[in-house]
DNA sequence: TCGATCTATATCGGTCCAATATAGATCAGG
DNA sequence: CCTGATCTATATTGGACCGATATAGATCGA
């Protein structure tokens, strides 16, 4: 989803400035299948701005920098909803991991099971963070996406724990 | 994983064309968890050559637009190999279904029920592309990444059907 | 008190994608 | 047999997006 559809969606639920939409990625009920950098954020509320679909106040702090706080209006809202009734793109997951998996035979041994350890502990960590979320899910579909989340590290951490021996056998051969 | 390295890895399993290059991940075992598009190939194998890590015989064969059939070379093996040993960047799953799930509240009904079909739908014809592969697995690699991409669309599945109806339900308040 | 971390905005270089252009080959159906 | 669709094949362009970096004061722990 492009960034200008995914910040008009975080000010659906509440004002936030540039650095509060990119945070609800990295601490709430948001993670894993959505995310934005500032690189296109702070852009993309600019445009949204001059184009009528939010609307900023500027609270200049004393003593500390100022805030830019946007706010969704009705034609915002309107492109919104409009955005979500157009077909949506395709998912796309890239994973260097799968990638690096597949030429696990020209790796070392010792290689090949760093890579598998630390992808399971970081997708343990990711599911960790889904299961502690303090918060309660505000909406049905923040406890969905919550859900949907676990499901799939579970399953990846499953297969992952029932089939590492198969890739990371020391070859008779030597790699190339 | 950045589109150079992906055409090194490809290439690491015998010559080919940009074009071939691309095929690759629709048709063979490569699918799903890495792409590459056109518009990054093409530049990536120039840049690749004019660096000496793969080497182009064109093969101009008449009545048939020329053939630029690209060979790794020594050098860009190992750079294929020390690009595999330093620390993988991490999966990105980009998923505008599931961020459209977050805003369920905002749409029609109907329009979510449409959603969670159509996303099935796509999830089941990925899982059986995985299922018939036709041609045996080649390395481990491709063995164990063939059955990591199986046991997350199953799960996907699982929990798209058995959890739908938390989310597809009309509301009693009429969305916005 | 000093470094680390946090809030907050912003830009730049570079990567990558989607769309499009070109062009002949092949193949299926009417 | 012809015609349109699809396939092989390379290439470019505009725009979207990311990662890194710059700035700067606040706060907090050691």
């Amino acid at each position: 989803m492009d960034v200008r559809t995914i910040c008009l969606g975080i000010l659906t639920r509440g004002d936030a400035t540039g650095y509060e939409i990119k945070k609800l990625f990295e601490d709430d009920g948001y993670q894993h299948f959505v995310e934005a950098s500032f690189g296109s954020i702070y852009p993309a509320l600019n445009r949204l701005t001059e184009e009528g679909l939010v609307s900023v106040r500027e609270e200049a702090q004393e003593k500390r920098p100022d805030r830019k706080v946007y706010s969704i209006t009705t034609s915002g809202r309107s492109a919104f909803i409009a955005a979500l009734l157009k077909p949506l793109p395709e998912d796309r997951h890239r994973s260097p991991f799968v990638f690096a998996m597949l030429f696990s035979h020209l790796l070392p041994h010792e290689r090949v099971v760093s890579m598998l350890d630390t992808y399971i502990r970081v997708s343990e960590e990711k599911l960790a963070q889904l299961s502690d979320m303090k918060a309660e899910p505000q909406t049905p579909g923040e406890k969905f996406v919550s859900g949907f989340g676990r499901a799939v590290y579970e399953a990846m951490l499953e297969f992952l724990r029932t089939h590492r021996h198969e890739i990371e056998q020391p070859k008779a051969e030597a790699a190339e």
